[in-house]
DNA sequence: CCAATGTCAGCATAACTGACATCA
DNA sequence: CTGATGTCAGTTGTGCTGACATTG
């Protein structure tokens, strides 16, 4: 009986929970190997093409060295593969193994299911909504002025 | 470039830290102790008249271990105190103090601002359409039921 | 005696910083 | 030589399981 709004974070993070726990029961379901939420994370910024770790830890937003060692924990799972690169021998392609693609294909068609049974229990327009208001860019992230908290001026 | 549409679950992730990263600086430049993020949980899910380790477990989602080490840390800082249960004594309630009280206004004033932020940047009618569509329940976890990943029947 | 609670201790994982080798 | 990259090593924090005391 919350009389007041809970916090938008916090709303946030129990819908990104409902997903999670929804993909890790599909893809368990499906007999794939348990892979933690970052090595998820890291295969949903992978491309086809193959990515150096560099630019994986870029668009994780972590360090090179934790990129790396998520990177390292799916090569040894059978699920990726580095690979030189033919450009420059300073650089070595992370590429997803033919088990890595089905495990891919696994996990993008559970999301999918999910985000179905959501419309369905939201509705059409809600869940439009809602995909819209997250991709739209929200620019980045305000600065801490006093506009942030009118009223309160930090002394 | 991104020519298919991200998934949800990873949006929904860039959202929330969007927010945490917001509510971090505001914090901070207000002079307030840096807390990390499982503590800010845990202080949303405080009630004002103090509530014992357990529920707030429950609460959280987490082991009553987990939230006894959040809470122990909290305490340490000065923002929270366990006061004895005057109903039974096998229980102790956690409340906040002076300064917890203090940090918590702060906190609430902080995640309005940016909220009232987003809204300036994306539209009042995509701000009300997420948070309605995240207030609204979306129901258990959908099982791993066939129908999530059609045209692959789990042998 | 049993169930729930609060607490302490040890373990696993994930992220970070630091350092170094390699190559354009 | 400098900068970027890939890698190894050590450290810290967070959450978990296990175990035990206390209380109703």
């Amino acid at each position: 009986m919350p009389s007041q709004p809970r916090d938008l974070p916090q709303l946030l993070g129990e819908a990104r929970r409902w997903f999670e726990e929804g993909l890790s029961a599909a893809m368990a379901a499906a007999g794939a190997a348990p892979v933690s939420p970052t090595q998820v994370q890291l295969c949903s910024v992978l491309d086809e093409e193959g990515t150096t770790v560099s630019e994986l830890a870029r668009r994780m937003g972590v360090t090179r060295q934790t990129a790396h060692q998520a990177v390292h924990g799916l090569v040894a799972a059978g699920i990726l593969e580095q690979v030189p690169d033919p450009a420059s021998a300073r650089q070595r392609l992370i590429r997803r193994t033919a088990e890595g693609e089905r495990a891919h294909r696994q996990a993008k068609s559970a999301i999918a299911g999910l985000e179905r049974q959501l419309t369905e229990r939201i509705g059409e327009e809600l869940a439009t909504a809602l995909r819209t208001a997250l991709e739209t860019p929200w620019g980045p992230v305000p600065g801490p002025g006093p506009e942030l908290a009118p009223g309160s001026a930090p002394r």
